[in-house]
DNA sequence: TCCGAATTGTCGCATCGGCGACAAATCCAG
DNA sequence: CTGGATTTGTCGCCGATGCGACAATTCGGA
């Protein structure tokens, strides 16, 4: 924890509020609407959520991390899980008092440079997890409708892909072969969940996100 | 770009060098060093990087977000290259200014809180898109070799894990099956590249490494 | 407009890895 | 110390997907 000054430190051991947690116990759940953030003091925590019907384990925390960081995002809900690997002491501060002490800024204002900075990764970093376990045609139909969020714009038959990309590009995205890329495309079309517009793409959402809900019951 | 102050909005464009880049021209390289910040005014940019043999596409940039945010964090250097994916015009700004308008604090200050908040997802998200394309085996070879760095004790054979995790554990993090972890695991035993002190794991980081550089040939 | 280049569509084959099933080894609580 | 629970080891089968190959189509610059 040597990155705070002596007065910082001091002032977070007061802010903190203390407690031990049992080896398999949980800290918090995923879904969670986060308005803490913790310091691990002894012991090793460990991240997870629960994608279909496999656990994804995201990684773990050492002592001296801070986590629960979601809570500097504005209405952020827990992305993970965490649960205590071995016995924990666990150190809980209001985000507010946290930031005005590490920072000296307003919580909004630091979330709002947080969301428009490091949002992207966020945002990226739950797309890769949440792609662990699924079938290319899942993890197809995640990345169109997170292009369509992006880059879409209305239509009458749905929302319109403005960016022009390549099945290649999809592959690439989606981490799947060209060839398996195109296939599954084209079994999205027969089912209309995409229809074609020359090479422009029309998403339509509704249908799409039943195939993504699907595979997170 | 709603998320600034009149004020504030007024200082950053007069702070940005204004660029034109041309479909397909690199913004920058992975692997550089990041002094600098972007914002994209128009266009869509690509992030992706070289994973083995095969491209691995991050994410695209919209208009108005910002990008090349590695260079927030302290001595961080680009992990994926930006590729105009049309033609775009972005600003430029050195870190420092950017920080200090937005925010209003000194960035070695906001550098060292964002470390220790959001470097955890910086350093999964790593992982994870090295993880794409690749075989069981190198991310386990990858995974075993950050568990080494962050739960390692030095050893005479290598660096022994102190954190006992079952290869149950390993495969949920890895994403493969538990038995294909288990096999995966005794051959790299048998290759010497982890040794065993009853369950407790020694690692080899050298032989190890070798193994995840050689995917990324 | 026209032609080479890029993109899309479609095979078949080889393989990686998931999954069920079960035995063996090891651990831990009483 | 002991017996049930957990963890590890090992099969065999089979489905998903990567990959090479090539034709058909479409695009975009001269």
């Amino acid at each position: 924890m040597s990155w705070l000054s002596q007065d910082q430190l001091q002032g977070l051991a007061q802010s903190l509020t203390l407690e031990r947690i049992k080896r398999r116990d949980t800290i918090f759940f995923e879904g969670e609407s986060s308005n803490r953030i913790y310091v691990l003091l002894s012991g090793v925590g460990k991240l997870s959520f629960q994608n279909r019907d496999e656990r994804v384990l995201v990684g773990f925390v050492g002592p001296g991390e801070i986590f629960g960081v979601s809570s500097l995002l504005p209405h952020a809900t827990r992305p993970f899980r965490c649960d205590a690997f071995s016995d924990c002491v666990i150190g809980i501060a209001r985000p507010e008092t946290f930031v005005g002490l590490v920072l000296g800024v307003p919580l909004e204002r630091f979330s709002r440079t947080l969301e428009v900075t490091v949002g992207r990764w966020w945002i990226t970093l739950q797309r890769y997890t949440n792609f662990v376990g699924l079938s290319v045609r899942e993890r197809l139909a995640g990345a169109l409708l997170e292009l369509a969020m992006k880059f879409g714009a209305e239509d009458s038959r749905g929302i319109l892909l403005t960016l022009k990309v390549t099945h290649a590009d999809l592959a690439e995205l989606v981490g799947a072969s060209r060839q398996r890329t195109t296939e599954q495309l084209n079994d999205f079309e027969n089912e209309r969940v995409i229809l074609r517009d020359g090479r422009r793409l029309i998403i339509v959402p509704d249908r799409l996100r039943e195939l993504v809900e699907a595979s997170r019951i």
